[in-house]
DNA sequence: ATAGTTGCAAACACTTTGCCGTTGT
DNA sequence: ACAACGGCAAAGTGTTTGCAACTAT
């Protein structure tokens, strides 16, 4: 099930499918960015404009424990949401304008399982934001 | 001001510092775990049992914003406060029991300074938490 | 047919805030 | 003295839930 759609995996999992899951499902499978609820389901009103927001919490909550999505926490107090087939990756933040920049790095991925095994554990999961701010415009300094 | 108390700290920064303030500050830079705010509320209780709820927020959030605390999300909705004059460190996150142990890692850090750098940020700070299970006692397997 | 789902509004958990008497400097 | 602070209870967020009507299988 590598490339299949969320629609698809949901599917899969035999997850009763409405016309609601799908369309949060398409609306989060569609996103390049990384909405919060309110925003998914601002997203999801415009295809069903009498959708509602508990409708879209029971959803993505339902979406998370069925391993189909992942829950972002980004500090601001608002969960948001991901696919969790995408290819795995960690976020920089850049403060000055809170845009979000995925990326990759093998080298840090490994560094994490050492680390938990050098203290006695097996890594099942990670957390890592870099927070920072961009390095080229400003004045001197 | 490297290895000051929380109290020192509050001061040199010209805080005004009354009662409440400093059981606030002395529970935290006593606390060797990491409180959310109801449990710095009942640690600090135990000492002005006429502490309010609100105080205490009050006091964590102006910390923070001194630079004095640093705030941590450990995904359960509830805010943490730690020193942040303390040694960084990152955090692994035993899921079968909520344990939470501190780490430090050069490597890692150098990393994370070299990947922002790499994609045109300068690294301002970052959250790492590993979610990892025990490796030891388990059967066979 | 029927167990599961939805929309709505009420309930929640955590955090913030307005008001007014109190306190640090 | 007087701006700043603390306690209280009320208000705010983001999220969850009870209920009656509805819908996928």
């Amino acid at each position: 099930m590598a490339d299949s759609t969320i629609i698809q995996r949901c599917e899969a999992k035999g997850l009763r499918m409405t016309d609601q899951r799908r369309i949060v499902a398409r609306v989060i499978g569609a996103a390049d960015d990384h909405p919060d609820v309110e925003e998914l389901y601002a997203r999801a009103s415009a295809v069903d404009p009498k959708i509602s927001l508990a409708t879209v919490y029971r959803t993505v909550k339902l979406f998370e424990e069925a391993g189909i999505l992942e829950r972002l926490e980004f500090g601001d107090g608002r969960a948001r949401y991901e696919d969790a087939e995408r290819d795995h990756h960690d976020h920089l933040i850049d403060v000055t304008t809170g845009q979000v920049i995925e990326f990759i790095d093998q080298e840090i991925e490994d560094l994490q399982e050492k680390i938990a095994a050098r203290l006695g554990y097996k890594l099942i999961g990670h957390r890592l934001e870099l927070l920072a701010v961009p390095v080229a415009k400003p004045s001197k300094t």
